[in-house]
DNA sequence: CGGTTTTCCGAACGCTGTCAGGATTATCGC
DNA sequence: GCGATAATCCTGACAGCGTTCGGAAAACCG
């Protein structure tokens, strides 16, 4: 973190990094108080009380309410990149959807307002920047091309399996939330959907009842 | 509407009339309110505004912001049990899937704002009251009855079914709203199901690439 | 040290849900 | 129809919200 070299270039930096790391703090007492009391529940106030600050002078970080909303929803989807690149995928077809499956429903499942946040409409008027962005569709390409290797081309498959992860997703944060009532099914619901689009039935020994 | 015919009982109800159709008035202008602006956007002075009131004259019909999101949630949730009352379910399972899932996307397609406030948890501290639940709870038996009638009594092959449901559903609300990107799908998804749970292949020829 | 930029805070605006108290209105028993 | 009663409505207000403005304080620069 904390460089030992004075390098030339760092003395305009320093600034900026003493900024940087402050929006960071906000950024992580942010995840704090909607983690605890629910997305919509964030409230500017409370948020700089958190980081021992007037309210006002998070306006010095952060140029609305929304833009730490979409900081949020940054956040969130480069740790869903970084798990995606952190896994490894098999050249199993089968097994690599079951892979991306269960990287995807328990990174939902760890954390509703996360989940509202990045896959939901929960706030109001709330649209990500384009940076933010960026960031999603660069983790929804990488899913798609995890889905392509393992030879589904077709826009309705890659639908379909959208829906198929997605609705695990929400069942789980919906009607189990801190359980694992739906997060036990995905290989299951892999399963089925492996027979529906390669037409054959896989041998798989982990769905059997 | 209006009955001729003035009852003898019918002169203290005459009260309890008034107060029911402004209470309905006020239930519509809410319905209205929440599909432009968003289920979160509704404010109790606007709604106040659109029914020509005061905004303290709402708590004469509602104690709280709280009660009318709890009246319109067993709006949707009556509305729902109305469709699957009016409809006709096939003895051929296959057949009764596809019904009932048509059901349920297009229902919860029709109208985001309903559909948030029914099956996801988008108002930070509302939960439905004991009678409101008592709705949702009548909808959901519905659904699991058709379910068992098909032959699935396994509570996993159920959770899996409202899972593929409730998906098809986020994902065409969420990325193709007002569109029919994912009700398109309802067939092969339900397809999929079928050979899944049925574990016999069913000839389905819109499945092929 | 002087000058510049960044950060912070006091005050305020219009909005929100909600409560208390009184006035107004509609209904009831007679 | 009249007085009593209950339901309805409004005036006023409180605390909280996101946000803006303008100036003070602090940190940084040469």
């Amino acid at each position: 973190m904390t460089s030992t070299i004075p390098a030339d270039t760092g003395r305009r930096d320093r600034r900026r990094d003493r900024h940087d790391a402050t929006k960071r703090e906000i950024l992580d007492a942010a995840w704090q108080m909607v983690r605890a009391d629910g997305l919509n529940a964030l409230s500017l106030r409370a948020l700089a009380r958190a980081v021992d600050m007037e309210p006002q002078s998070l306006y010095t970080y952060f140029a609305s309410k929304h833009a730490v909303y979409d900081h949020l929803f940054a956040d969130g989807n480069h740790e869903l990149l970084t798990r995606f690149e952190q896994i490894e995928i098999s050249d199993d077809p089968h097994q690599a959807l079951c892979t991306i499956a269960r990287l995807f429903v328990t990174f939902a499942a760890e954390d509703q307002a996360r989940y509202e946040l990045l896959f939901q409409r929960t706030i109001p008027d709330f649209e990500p920047s384009p940076e933010s962005y960026a960031v999603a569709t660069e983790v929804f390409s990488r899913g798609r091309s995890v889905l392509t290797a393992a030879g589904l081309g077709d826009d309705a498959d890659f639908d379909l399996w959208t829906a198929l992860v997605a609705g695990l997703a929400s069942q789980q944060l919906a009607n189990d939330p801190g359980g694992d009532r739906y997060i036990r099914l995905i290989d299951a619901a892999v399963a089925m959907f492996a027979e529906h689009v390669f037409g054959k039935v896989v041998p798989n020994p982990d769905t059997k009842a």
